[in-house]
DNA sequence: GACATAATGACAACCGGTTGTCTATTTGGT
DNA sequence: ACCAAATAGACAACCGGTTGTCATTATGTC
């Protein structure tokens, strides 16, 4: 810590502005590639947190899924029962806590997102090794790691 | 792009959720880290890059160099000018579009935050090597280019 | 110099997300 | 079974950022 060691702390600085610039540049992406199949990066990604759980969910499930809070899970819920592509079962345990899971329509659409975000994903990757690839998510969960370790 | 490659898709996707996961990780912990100055992550961004700057700037070209819009980046300058962080200067070529540079007091935040960062960037990078660091960082500059390029 | 065009700041509305409060429900301990 | 504590949904306010409009100022072309 007394030694500063600057190539490492520049290092690690550009990795993290980086990401702020990567994430801006993802989510404006997302919004253009699933804006024809009426979403947007924030649907996108609540879809593919049930879709991916296997079963309907609750809210409070589904925002610890996706990393989020309760009331953020819960806005987009509600939009996406407006829209159709989510649909709220009855929960035998939860009175007031409904099972959110997919409708067919909803179960179409992420599908068809998942099925060209693979492709496009591949085509992204095609000009660095699989190796880089996961040694880049190594190192980005390795700081995630730190800091969630700092967070006491 | 017919030949989907399912390990390479997979590691691209797998990055872009960490990537998306630590940017949130990295604004939480940013405002944490910069409150007992403060700041905010969005404030300490904007007083970075008008200090990288190295010249007062005016609005546009800051946002340029924050990579956001004319109008977000007026919303935090108004608000620094409130806390005596910035101060706008005449500009003799834009009756109407002044520059902006550090006050005194907001350099000196803006010293006291970058020194404890870099110790805390460094601390964070020990357990790697500077080459891990910068081989992660190629890599994401690697997709940020392939989405720049998608973009047309 | 006159005039169309671009740039700029103010203002307002919206998006996605967080936080806080309130009420109703569920839970867990006794 | 009772009761305190935790959980859940609704509602509202805010943050940071984007988008759009409007009036004013610069720019560039003729």
């Amino acid at each position: 810590m007394l030694e500063t060691a600057p190539d490492r702390s520049q290092a690690v600085s550009d990795l993290t502005l980086q990401i702020f610039q990567l994430n801006s540049q993802l989510l404006a992406w997302g919004d253009r590639f699933v804006a024809p199949d009426g979403l947007t990066s924030a649907r996108w990604q609540m879809l593919g947190a049930i879709a991916l759980a296997g079963a309907p969910q609750t809210a409070p499930q589904i925002a610890a899924r996706m990393g989020t809070t309760r009331q953020g899970a819960q806005k987009q819920i509600r939009l996406l029962l407006e829209d159709g592509l989510l649909a709220a079962h009855e929960n035998a345990a939860h009175m007031r806590s409904p099972l959110y899971g997919l409708t067919p329509q909803g179960a179409a659409v992420y599908e068809r997102v998942r099925a060209r975000w693979q492709a496009q994903a591949a085509a992204w990757g095609a000009e660095l090794s699989v190796r880089d690839w996961q040694a880049a998510a190594r190192v980005l969960r390795h700081l995630s790691a730190e800091i969630a370790a700092q967070e006491q």
